[in-house]
DNA sequence: TTACATACGGAGGATGCCTCCGTTTATCAA
DNA sequence: TTGATAAACGGAGGCATCCTCCGTATGTAA
């Protein structure tokens, strides 16, 4: 009865599950960064020493574990949007937040890969990190459209598609100052004044 | 001897052969227009009422296959190019030439998918037709910034790639709307009058 | 008509996806 | 401490796909 009346408290989660869960996590962390998102979930289950259905159970689907993997990337995103929305003119701060976005991607090659699967696809799996994400781009657009800097006839995300499309095919330093270029190209194309 | 000297005229292309080749590209081109660049080769060859080992000889990669189905597309493309670069004003051209390149995304569902394929990816598959495209952007560019209308730091393809960035995700009227909007953007970003 | 270069086709080995279910084990109450 | 049991484990198995390899069939030229 108090069981049911109080369901947070129900069972402890078990040890084993919480230390499979954690190992599953950073080994797939490495993999994504290495082979993108596409990267053999069978492979991570066996380099975490685990099966295969344990990983199935943990994360159903593989956007369950490529989310499960950046979510604390996207929350540190999500942070970053809030301090510069506090620091900076508002069309700085959606500059500098995007180029940080590209550094990310940069930084975690697989990233941009991550993010196409986390903001875009089928509705559905709209999860957590992605709703972030919107959250934080919408936040810093609307700031910017408020103060009378930037129009915006298409979806703010879109914007991150479009550096993600770029960053996702050409990676390396090359591919990283061509997305931090189209940034730039992006914020003039925006811009009310110049 | 004589053969040896002319290597062209060697011996005729066998008939079944060029049957094949034939078949094979139509049904891919359906394959990929309806199922994206990923459409199963073995249902592809299975349709086509062929062996998979055809396939492979005809054409030994997924991409030499992608860019025999999409070449006749991206000449169209490319006699566009020439054509609004003689019909047009510099900038103008560009913008229709990239709403085209919309267009063809959007049609063929999975056209921008494959011109990614095309366009980016590991540099010794650049085939032909990835080279095309490359020309007839970086002309119309050129033409554009020898006018003085606009700047660009960033390599022409880019441009094509964030909208196949945004074309890829979301598809339908929607990402059309959207891809179309991002011309805008580009355009007014690479600009240096208004 | 013959000989052979050329092309065909699919079996087969490898890998990956995901589900299902028999076995094991951590936890909790007695 | 000792069951009882809910929870978790793990991997076999069915299916799809990739790509290679090689024995067989056939079009072409002499």
């Amino acid at each position: 009865m108090s069981e049911k009346d109080n369901p947070t408290a129900a069972r402890k989660v078990r040890a084993d599950a919480e230390r499979n869960r954690v190992r599953l996590l950073e080994t797939a962390k490495i993999a994504f960064a290495e082979k993108g998102s596409g990267a053999s979930l069978e492979e991570i289950a066996r380099i975490a020493a685990v099966g295969i259905g344990t990983l199935y159970r943990h994360y159903p689907t593989r956007d369950a574990l490529i989310e499960a993997v950046y979510r604390n990337e996207s929350e540190q995103i999500m942070a970053a949007a809030k301090r510069l929305a506090e620091e900076r003119a508002p069309v700085d701060a959606l500059r500098e937040w995007l180029l940080l976005c590209v550094d990310y991607m940069a930084v975690k090659h697989g990233m941009a890969d991550a993010l196409n699967s986390l903001v875009g696809g089928t509705s559905d799996l709209y999860a957590t990190s992605g709703v972030q994400i919107k959250k934080a781009i919408a936040m810093l657009v609307d700031r910017a459209i408020a103060s009378g800097d930037i129009r915006l006839d298409i979806e703010p995300l879109d914007l991150l598609r479009a550096l993600a499309g770029v960053a996702t095919i050409a990676t390396g330093p090359t591919g990283t100052q061509a997305a931090k270029g189209l940034v730039d190209i992006l914020i003039a194309g925006i811009s009310t004044r110049r």
